[in-house]
DNA sequence: GCTACTCGGGG
DNA sequence: GTGTACGAGTAGC
């Protein structure tokens, strides 16, 4: 029988381990298998000629079935010979750990290896098994209530099949709703979940959502339960009768899953939502707001999650996610509100709440379904061989160690254990000392290039081909003396062995990542079903992301092939490489480099026309090429039209690349921040415009003026306000906070008007500065309070402290001054005096009345103080400087 | 410019 | 469960 695997245990019958693999088959029904007798082990190296006392001392042990001497090749540092290790067999995986503890200080030990392997890990590597991998069985059907499945089987073979399919997998959203006496956060130790939504795909029953309440009317897809105990027993019950694949929701690992969990226990109703009777399902807090859930058989897939690692959005609430990604709409209840439709006793009241914790559920399902969220980590589990699961929580050593292990017993070389918190202390400060260096930036020729055509030659996968090209290996890595053919230097004086004499393990393993890549990257061009095309896209993306890991797996500190010296070596090979090419093109070719970074360069040509410029850049790539070893190969792209640099790793470019012989531009930008959530929407319209002007239009005039318009309509008031709203959330009570906050000060006043309405903790306050003479913080107010009273906006904040800092940097590396930006006239005089008082000195500290000492942190406009005192410039020793602010 | 600390998302 | 744990962005020197 062939299935697909989902995930894998273990149990202890008889004081032995059973291991369990849960997965599909190919017609998408369940099945577990049972695999009995396989018992876990690791290896010992014993100090020279101590074996006898090692054996003497596992002979003593109970836990151990066996032990025998094993020749096994030590992982670090090249030897022509493999050594001879001592193999310990036990009979229950939770005795290991103790027994390696043990090993570990006794003193004709040397070395412990594959000592902390988890015994379902250690199952699956030697089973050659990949989590979501396919496997074929050779099994008997058998009997038992222990697991919910479709059909479990006792299984006597396994081998694994070689497959790009998936099985149809079925997948549950959860959202709750509760209500919380504190006012705060609910807590599940005292709050109670009202509502539970369950959403489906594909559909459950003909339904593609259910919520179960202890309110409201019952109907297809509302159950109204007598409490919240027959709630979670009857979402027990549907989830066992549906039996999802996959258990997802918005934020589901920091709230859903530990709150529904948490109710589950106080409530004494079962934990069992996993595959089986005898396993509870749990979640751990492992350091503040990160949990993570266990479901036997099972996987939970958090969409906030999976939406925050792989977006680069503004914000993460699950309003603005289906907005941005699903163009679908959240039903709007705020949270206050929650507790006050609830306890309305009006029955559409309730309904409303029924459905905005449908609709909760089912966009969290969307989520993962319709944009397909799980391809890449379902790729990275049958590469990385890690349960889905893992590959989801795991960070990128864990795939790569994972990998490490597979490959490298293939070859009879041992991996070592984890180090223990003081060899890893002992590795930072290591890496303190020796330090790791990272790419080289070249020094950028700041300022706007338009003036011809930028080509960007970039290195294929630069570090993944240094591992290749110099055969850099922990297994090939050479300390002693020796020189020779049989040694390769790098560029940095570090000795590998030569690949003829013996491959590494990492070289190879990234030589098949690279060329599966590309394979993958082909595939995808003649692709023409949409679906395919997107699992091509994210099998490409994982073998990107995993080649890519291992340059900074051998620089973890954590790692167990954490190796300094390989880390540097490959970083100096890269900077060499780029150097060199720097170098050729300058001094050789004559063309001028305004930029680059580690692995690519920037190429200043006369050429003006596209077509010419692709010809050149063609040609210049060839040139650089025949020099370079084939292994290390420079790749040419794309062209910039135009190419703006304001620092390293800081630019914009207009881009243009070449696809099915056609042009297609787009604007590149990097290290310009255009969206932050400190800034209000004007900066980041007027930073995109501005930078657009200057790129395409070539004229840093226009630019300037179009600037100078802004602050203009600023001070006309011409703005709309939503584009000056600026948003912060309350972490606390407003009473709590120690310095005086803005938006704090803001929540004080609007619940002084009106406590109902006042946002509370959690909540996000939108907020602007409007005109006064008070301290900033004090000048906060609600954007719909200014509308109504028709109050008006402070321009000089917004100049100062929102748009110039960053347009500010974009003009200056145009070589303009302050003071032609900020232009002539009356405010701008102002503005200009303010402005530049810091930048000569740094004793500018605000402003204060001459006459009554009141502080303010920009200048009223009046230039008098509310006791008609005249402004003047602090600084922070106290002294006024007898400049007086003008009047405007 | 660098390092230390905070906070997210959910009700 | 043979366990292990984030990362961007902002404030503060």
């Amino acid at each position: 029988m062939k299935i697909q695997v989902l995930d894998t245990d273990y149990i202890i019958l008889e004081d032995r381990p059973v291991v369990r693999i849960f997965g599909k088959d190919e017609n998408s029904k369940t099945v577990c298998g049972f695999a009995r007798g396989y018992l876990p082990y690791f290896y010992i190296l014993p100090a020279e000629g101590r074996a006898g006392d090692i054996e003497r001392f596992l002979s003593s042990k109970p836990d151990v079935i066996k032990y025998e001497k094993v020749l096994k090749r030590h992982p670090r540092g090249f030897s022509r010979e493999p050594k001879e290790m001592i193999k310990v067999t036990l009979r229950n995986p939770q005795r290991v750990s103790e027994l390696r503890d043990s090993v570990k200080t006794h003193p004709a030990a040397q070395e412990v290896f594959e000592a902390d392997i988890l015994f379902k890990y250690r199952f699956m590597a030697d089973y050659k098994i990949s989590g979501m991998g396919w496997i074929d069985m050779d099994c008997a059907d058998v009997n038992t209530h222990t697991v919910k499945a479709d059909r479990a089987v006792n299984v006597t073979k396994i081998s694994p099949v070689d497959s790009a399919t998936n099985a149809q997998m079925k997948y549950m959203a959860v959202d709750i709703e509760t209500l919380s006496k504190s006012g705060g956060l609910p807590d599940p130790k005292e709050d109670e979940i009202i509502i539970i939504s369950l959403s489906f795909f594909p559909e459950n029953r003909g339904q593609k959502s259910i919520v179960l309440t202890t309110r409201g009317i019952n109907s297809d897809t509302v159950v109204r339960c007598l409490d919240e105990t027959e709630m979670l027993t009857r979402m027990n019950a549907i989830t066992d009768d549906y039996d999802p694949d996959i258990i997802t929701g918005f934020n589901i690992n920091n709230f859903d899953m530990p709150f529904i969990l948490k109710r589950l226990e106080i409530l004494k109703v079962p934990r069992t939502i996993g595959r089986c009777s005898d396993k509870q399902a749990y979640t751990k807090e492992i350091i503040k707001n990160r949990a993570r859930s266990s479901v036997p058989g099972r996987v939970v897939a958090d969409s906030y999650q999976l939406v925050k690692k792989n977006f680069s959005f503004k914000r993460y609430g699950l309003t603005d996610v289906s907005r941005i990604l699903l163009k679908q709409e959240k039903l709007d209840v705020a949270h206050s509100e929650i507790s006050k439709l609830w306890n309305s006793g009006d029955k559409d009241k309730i309904a409303r709440l029924i459905e905005y914790a449908r609709k909760d559920a089912e966009l969290a399902l969307d989520l993962v379904v319709k944009k397909q969220l799980l391809d890449k980590y379902i790729e990275l589990s049958k590469l990385s061989g890690l349960l889905l699961q893992d590959s989801l929580d795991g960070g990128e050593a864990t795939r790569v160690e994972n990998l490490l292990l597979r490959e490298f017993n293939k070859r009879d070389y041992v991996m070592p254990c984890k180090p223990d918190s003081s060899e890893i202390s002992k590795k930072e400060r290591e890496k303190e000392d020796q330090g790791l260096k990272g790419g080289f930036v070249l020094t950028p020729k700041v300022g706007l290039h338009s003036d011809g055509l930028i080509v960007v030659l970039d290195f294929r996968s630069m570090y993944p081909s240094i591992f290749r090209s110099y055969n850099i290996c922990p297994t090939t890595i050479v300390n002693g003396p020796e020189e020779g053919p049989e040694i390769i230097k790098t560029p940095a004086g570090y000795k590998f062995i030569a690949k003829d004499v013996q491959e590494g393990i990492m070289p190879n393993i990234l030589g098949g990542l690279l060329e599966e890549r590309s394979k993958a990257k082909r595939a995808m061009k003649t692709e023409t079903d949409e679906e395919l095309r997107k699992v091509l896209d994210a099998k490409q993306l994982a073998l990107k992301l995993l080649s890519n890991s291992f340059y900074g797996y051998t620089g973890y500190t954590k790692a167990k092939l954490y190796i300094l010296d390989i880390a540097n070596a490959i970083t100096a090979c890269g900077r060499h490489l780029i150097h060199t090419v720097t170098d050729t093109v300058e001094n050789r070719f004559g063309y001028e480099a305004v930029y680059g970074d580690t692995d690519s360069i920037m190429i200043k040509i006369p050429e003006k026309d596209l077509d010419a410029g692709w010809e050149k850049g063609t040609e210049i790539m060839t040139r650089i090429n025949s020099e370079l070893s084939g292994a290390m190969q420079m790749e040419f792209e794309k062209l910039f039209k135009s190419f703006l640099i304001l620092t390293k790793k800081r630019y914009a470019a207009w881009k243009f690349v070449k696809e099915n012989g056609l042009w297609k531009e787009k604007t590149e930008m990097k290290g310009i921040e255009t969206v932050r959530r400190d800034w209000c929407e004007l900066v980041s319209e007027t930073m995109n415009k501005t930078i657009e002007i200057i790129l395409k239009r070539g004229d840093t005039k226009e630019a300037l003026n179009y600037f100078n318009g802004v602050m203009k309509d600023l001070t006309e008031n011409k703005i709309p306000i939503e584009k000056l709203v600026i948003t912060k959330s309350i972490t606390k009570s407003p009473s709590s906070y120690a310095g005086v906050q803005p938006h704090i000060e803001l929540v004080k006043k609007m619940q002084k008007r009106n406590s109902q309405d006042a946002p509370g903790v959690g909540d996000r306050v939108g907020y602007v500065i409007i005109k006064g003479n008070q301290l900033l913080s004090k000048r906060t107010e609600d954007p719909d309070y200014v509308k109504e009273k028709r109050l008006e906006i402070d321009p000089v904040y917004y100049v100062e402290n929102q748009l110039l800092p960053p347009i500010e940097r974009i003009f200056i590396a145009l070589g303009f001054t302050k003071s032609e930006l900020l232009g002539k006239g009356r405010q701008a005089s102002l503005m200009e005096l303010m402005r530049a008082r810091p930048a000569q000195s740094n004793v500018f500290d605000g402003f204060v009345c001459a006459s009554c000492g009141d502080i303010f942190s920009s200048a009223p406009l009046t230039g008098l103080c509310q006791c008609g005192g005249k402004i003047q410039i602090k600084t922070p020793s106290g002294a006024t400087e007898k400049i007086t602010v003008p009047a405007v």
